[in-house]
DNA sequence: AATCGCTTTCAAACCGCTTTGGATGGCGCA
DNA sequence: TGCGCCATCCAAAGCGGTTTGAAAGCGATT
């Protein structure tokens, strides 16, 4: 059942059907009503690819996730936003669409998208230093919002961002307010925009309190399981080991943790740790009470407002750049307490 | 630059140089070089939106994912499967599409997918029992695969699938074979297909030791760190705790491990574990040893390969729903021993 | 020279919708 | 009665490709 066929039931022009469904306004309100009790009697749904090509928009929004280099961004973060996202889409009627191309790929996965015209505009995920997509996508014109900042980047561009420097800065004060002065910080990769930050806002309280922080109590790494207990069980090895930890993951926390247990301590008690929470849908910090002291900032609430905030400016190309900065809340759970005498 | 242009610069018809591009043979080879070379020099790229209108093809894959209610899809399985199957869309060309729908619309979703001829085809995820959405998907006549099997439902269909009743009873056996007879299962949900076939194959093991499983040594639940530790906590606190677990996953796994450990146990001489691994490509069983004694099966590759039977099915649609069923191996790691006298 | 058969090219229809630029008819008003 | 103005509706021209059916060109055959 196509339009054609559905204006001759009504003995009507394609013309006015289109227009009567659409909501415009020279149709006679009796002759609409009649239009749409008929599209739904016949179950008549409009082709998406023929409104997409009549009105040379896609409504549609592209992700690109690079693979098979060592990082990956095929992660739980990743795909937490990725629902937050596609609520959004499915709620205006745009699809999402998902790239996954090899990184040395992945330029070419954006010119494509905007040439062959597949989508309207792009999310960009994991900003670096100087990330060179910001340019690229300015360069072809694609509308894009970016999740994260790109510090170094001198274009104007759109993002949202969670405020990490202040989050692991509150984090950190939150620890010298109980007395700890030996705090570890075990973070994601420093060649992470929010890993960069979040790494400063650590110093900045520290550096506040006239702390220096020696090196062998900062580690950057994936944020895997592994990985936190690792750097964990390092400086818990160290003749001034530390007694608390700002910790950028739940993963990585959850390593912490058994690197703490593994010594006999008790996290704490005998240890503190804070940890970043991106209150993932499927790996909840705890139920009533949180057992992790965390900063929390919903990614997938991220999600959404990206989208939205991209969907904007798709619809009112006028919008200068957007952007949101987002704090995270201090929550207090099991794994802090004052520094043991 | 569309088609009609570049026609028109190379002085030739709008039909040659669409077959010059698309490799059809009533063309010379030396217009379709003079041809192929113009496009490149005008960096040309048809329309997607064009192709799909004037072939009918949407040439796309969409994967639809319910959210809001108790069981999250939302996964980090989810998220490696995704990526393995968006691997091979890239590699073909095709588009993926993303719905994420409250589960309430979820059959919305597919008819609307469907009938605004937005896709080809599109993945079922996570079928539980008698999963109505094969039926579904048959009445309306879009191409599926399923990822997973449904029991119960009488339809022939198209699956991939891991054996994980076979799975989990050589993991149940190989415990048996080291002594164990008191064995533990933790089990995800056992209103999903897969569940109840891990643990079909989990007491067809113990049953053709002539064991009887008691109810208490089996539990099934999300597949949370959380869930597995509480599971774990429990059967150890029991007055004949069992020697050995037999784990649903890797995050259920580490909290056995903490369950372990918090009574002063040790994983692998103590207690043995045996795990199922989907092998993530976040959350590695270890680097050269595995950490978990493990059932292994890549969830990325099952999406790769699922995408694979898809897409065929598309291109070919007189062939009948495949089937094709993958076999884990059995890893063997560091946390499985002879059951301590 | 006429015919045939190939290869190569093209004009035009088509995919299913939107949108522009009229047509049509009824009504109020002079 | 005649005119202009709305309110409605429609024909046709896109959107940018694919595909059908036919024509043109040309050497070989008769």
């Amino acid at each position: 059942m196509n339009l054609k066929e559905l204006a001759l039931k009504l003995g009507l022009s394609p013309t006015t059907v289109s227009r009567a469904l659409n909501g415009y306004p020279e149709v006679n309100e009796t002759t609409r009503d009649r239009v749409v009790a008929a599209a739904k009697r016949h179950n008549y749904h409009p082709n998406t690819r023929a409104i997409r090509l009549a009105t040379g928009r896609a409504m549609a929004v592209g992700h690109v996730i690079p693979i098979a280099s060592r990082h990956e961004i095929v992660n739980p973060v990743f795909a937490d936003f990725i629902a937050g996202a596609g609520e959004t889409y499915s709620r205006n009627d745009y699809d999402m669409l998902l790239s996954v191309v090899p990184d040395a790929q992945e330029e070419d996965a954006y010119r494509g998208l905007k040439s062959k015209g597949n989508v309207d505009g792009v999310i960009v995920h994991a900003p670096r230093l100087d990330d060179p997509r910001i340019g690229l996508l300015h360069a072809i014109g694609l509308p894009f919002v970016v999740h994260g900042r790109a510090t170094g980047s001198t274009l104007p561009y759109a993002w949202l961002d969670v405020n990490n420097r202040r989050a692991f800065q509150r984090a950190t004060e939150f620890l010298l307010d109980l007395g700890h002065t030996r705090i570890g910080l075990i973070n994601g990769l420093e060649f992470m925009d929010f890993a960069i930050r979040r790494r400063a806002g650590f110093c900045d309280a520290m550096g506040q309190r006239g702390l220096v922080v020696s090196p062998e109590l900062m580690t950057s790494d994936e944020m895997t399981e592994l990985s936190g207990f690792r750097a964990a069980r390092q400086m818990l090895a160290l003749d001034l080991p530390p007694t608390a930890f700002v910790v950028a993951s739940m993963i990585s926390g959850m390593g912490v943790r058994r690197a703490i247990q593994e010594r006999g301590l008790t996290m704490g008690r005998d240890v503190s740790v804070i940890i970043h929470d991106d209150d993932l849908s499927y790996l909840k910090n705890g139920e009533d009470v949180p057992i992790f002291t965390a900063t929390r900032s919903s990614v997938r609430e991220a999600g959404r407002l990206a989208a939205e905030m991209l969907l904007d400016m798709i619809a009112n190309p006028a919008l200068g750049p957007q952007q949101r900065l987002l704090e995270a809340e201090l929550i207090i759970g099991q794994s802090t307490g004052p520094v043991p005498k």
